[in-house]
DNA sequence: TGTTTGATTGGTAACGTTTGCAAATTTTTA
DNA sequence: TAAAAATTTGCAAACGTTACCAATCAAACA
């Protein structure tokens, strides 16, 4: 594909590339007329601006990267489309990655990337393994935990926002509790995902404080997908079930359990209740209506590009920003007053 | 932020920076031993190579721009999921772009696209004004239109990869013909989109040609949303309704039909036969369980992105490939036989 | 032994911008 | 009217690669 350049651009005006650089920046100390003249050949012959050349002497992309686990997730579908209105805001660009899980290298990831000289990136889906990566590429580009990440814990070096896991669960033990519910079930711990790990442990902190009794149920598949939920709550809806309610840790395995429960004849939330976790937009849908736990993506996604614009714009490396976002109950259908 | 560069590695090694990049290229040319030292140091030093600058030499990013109108719709998730999977079998890295319908320029998306030198774009969401958009950009950059787009109109110079949405509604007139209904709403077209233009008529003359009626309610929210389905269904439940069925343009109109039947006390399928279009996740959910009209967005996306990578690495322009795949009727519980 | 080959290496000019500095031109000042 | 200042221009070097061509050197040939 050809491109005009600016040296076709002064050949054809009869300028140095010099004048017609200051043209298009509109520097100060240029003449209004050959501007305009300049100006209008650009117009004229379709001149573009080769961003790659500029980048290559400013060492500034205006891209971020964005990594997320799948796309196909709700969740992080809306993420990304708040991020990327809001990086826009900021006058950036978003390179959206490795949207798949499964052949997830993200040390290949973050290779590319960094050799695309992004100005940053926004890693989301963090799971333990997450440590050494940012030991790895910290140096290298700044980097942005998003949406799943250790509350608090010191030892991460890294900026971060995210939802308070741990409050969500904390919410949503309250709830239950406040309607009755004293023997209720967890489902779906992934013990590879700080999230999941860190909702279990406010749910059974919480529990146990109000004097609840917690079962857990794992998630071997290791993915919050439907099916995921669909299998684990077959299993345990066939078993003799003495549980009053069932707190999801996703929506996605909640919609399982929702489909589950309608092929056993299980009635929700009259035999029993649900509570998930997400707000996914699919929770308010008709026959679902789901009660959940908002991890309100918007909120995350804005502020999430703030501190990455940020961490972008200092020199000074080595000092973090985090910032833990405060969940919200969504009080819908799948729940009832015992 | 501070990157290694090839003449850092070449002072390290005592070589001159030609042979670190033949080191790095794997030439024939070059001493194995010198390459591994090289190649020690490289890795030593975290060197990645700067890729702006060599793609401003080769004139090749090996990067696509991928526009979509809204990825919170899930048949674009999907979308774009499968297209990020395919390109990056051809090596090929993904720039999501204008996720949001609303504030789309597309022409500054396009100007942007093309000043990062994006070796070409992949639009979705075809409307009327693309037209111009394509006499506009074609010359700059290969465009593939996808998923939206005029079928087979040879005034179209463009190449092309989408369902035949004609086909699909002629699939959908068919059946609920064949399930015995006569008089039918098609619900929620956009004028401005050809997809729903060809939707609406693909509709209309099947139904015709079986001697059915069809009533069209138009969508002028020109959103294919859940809540645009919910008004239309709303208004159409609270008048007299004699028809037996509804053909909504889009899932996400049907849903909103759905949570209308729900609020208004109609019954699905008992008092209307439903069937959408697009065959997202959700409509495979329990308790939605959407008879619908599948386009086959990982087909698409394959082929898109093959079509796109043809068009690529072919010097002639000016020759257009259009694919026109066969939709598929995924039935399941929203429609009964009268 | 002189010449040819083959294998490695290095120098340098691109790619399309931006930028510091000097040159040329115009305007202002004394 | 000459000098100083301000305005407007251009040259050339950078950014980090790759690619062409020449240079070096040891080994192999006659």
């Amino acid at each position: 594909m050809k491109h005009v350049t600016i040296k076709d651009i002064a050949r054809l005006a009869g300028v140095s590339v010099t004048t017609v650089s200051r043209a298009l920046n509109d520097a100060p100390e240029i003449n209004p007329e050959t501007k305009e003249r300049v100006l209008d050949i650009c117009r004229q012959e379709g001149y573009r601006t080769n961003l790659l050349a500029r980048s290559l002497i400013s060492s500034r992309t205006h891209v971020i990267g964005v990594i997320l686990p799948d796309i196909a997730e709700p969740f992080y579908a809306a993420l990304a489309l708040h991020i990327e209105t809001c990086a826009r805001q900021f006058g950036y660009q978003v390179m959206l990655c490795g949207i798949r899980s499964e052949d997830g290298d993200l040390n290949a990831l973050f290779d590319f990337l960094i050799s695309q000289r992004v100005d940053g990136i926004l890693l989301t889906g963090a799971v333990p393994g997450t440590r050494e990566l940012l030991r790895r590429y910290q140096a290298a580009v700044p980097i942005v935990l998003l949406a799943n990440c250790m509350s608090m814990d010191t030892a991460w070096e890294c900026s971060s926002v995210c939802i308070d896991n741990y409050a969500g669960s904390r919410l949503a033990a309250q709830y239950l509790h406040g309607l009755g519910h004293q023997d209720v079930v967890y489902l779906g711990l992934r013990r590879d995902s700080f999230a999941h790990l860190l909702r279990h442990k406010g749910f059974v902190d919480t529990a146990g404080e109000l004097g609840m009794q917690v079962s857990t149920v794992e998630n071997p598949t290791g993915r919050s997908s439907i099916v995921a939920g669909l299998q684990l709550a077959r299993e345990l809806f066939l078993a003799p079930f003495r549980q009053t309610a069932i707190f999801a840790a996703s929506d996605l395995l909640a919609l399982g359990v929702l489909q589950a429960a309608d092929e056993l004849g299980v009635s929700i939330p009259e035999q029993v209740s649900l509570i998930g976790f997400d707000n996914i937009d699919y929770a308010a849908l008709p026959k679902i209506r789901l009660t959940t736990i908002s991890r309100r993506p918007e909120a995350v996604a804005r502020s999430g590009v703030q501190v990455l614009m940020e961490l972008i714009n200092s020199e000074d490396r080595g000092e973090y920003t985090r910032k833990l976002l405060a969940p919200a109950l969504v009080e819908r259908q799948t729940c009832r007053r015992l």
